[in-house]
DNA sequence: TCTGAACTTTAGTGACTTCGAATATTTGGA
DNA sequence: TCCAAATATTCGAAGTCACTAAAGTTCAGA
């Protein structure tokens, strides 16, 4: 392939807290901020981030997850600019960045409910359609 | 790794129509959509389908991309259930199945365009503590 | 200053994706 | 029936990603 190719381009900063964008066509920056989103322990990180910030150690004790795999998703979301932090004495607080990250994940589970529900539908009609035998009458 | 380990678990009609879904968690099959939209060229798919049905021949022309990488993103996005299809002739239309999808692309778009106007603003501040010289005196 | 706690980073290694090319399939018409 | 157009699917090479394990950092307190 030749994917990601990016060119010595534009400057960035290490990482100085702006989210990972430079000049990239919009929808590569897109794509970019989905596929962060793309994996189930980030999605549960954004979810009880959702809720209020945590340290570091809050997050892994409620994902189930060890420090190092902890560590390295928050990078992912930091990276992107999904999430901040804030250091607190030896812990680190984490914060999603943009509320509408919330509403991402909301319109995500809307749709995906009412897949869910037409393709019980279908279940139920089928059911109704081969009962086999047994049918009411 | 370990990924995506699915035990020989629940069954699964080989594609009828209805999303990949299964019996995962809720954030599994989160991610999993976010996944599927973490792709330039899906991206750009589901932007020209918001504007309503196309061929596969009309987005590849569109998209610049040739056959063979078309069909295969949009066997991606029908297999997670985002896009459907219908048959008329030799050619094939696809359309986004929920319409809240270009919702998902909307509030992509209102995050990153936030972002980066941040972004712009720090610099813009930036340049304005430090103009080396040629300060408004 | 030394220690321990809380995090982060690095490195190695499989697993998963994507791409391009080649090979099917399906369908309408000659 | 045979062909051509439009799509799909398959396959191998090249990449990217995530996980584990093993160091690093940073900070507070003894």
């Amino acid at each position: 392939m030749a994917r990601r190719d990016e060119p010595p381009a534009t400057t960035a900063s290490p990482d100085a807290g702006a989210p990972h964008v430079r000049s990239d066509p919009v929808y590569v920056v897109k794509a970019r901020l989905f596929r962060v989103l793309g994996h189930p322990v980030r999605i549960r990180i954004l979810e009880l981030l959702s809720e209020g910030e945590r340290t570091v150690g809050d997050l892994q004790a409620e994902l189930q997850v060890d420090s190092s795999g902890t560590s390295q998703h928050l990078a992912t979301l930091r990276q992107q600019g999904v999430v901040e932090s804030r250091r607190a004495g030896t812990s680190v607080y984490y914060r999603v960045r943009d509320p509408r990250v919330s509403q991402l994940l909301a319109v995500a589970k809307q749709i995906l409910t009412s897949a869910l529900s037409e393709s019980h539908a279908l279940l139920d009609e089928l059911a109704e359609e081969t009962p086999a035998r047994s049918r009411r009458r």
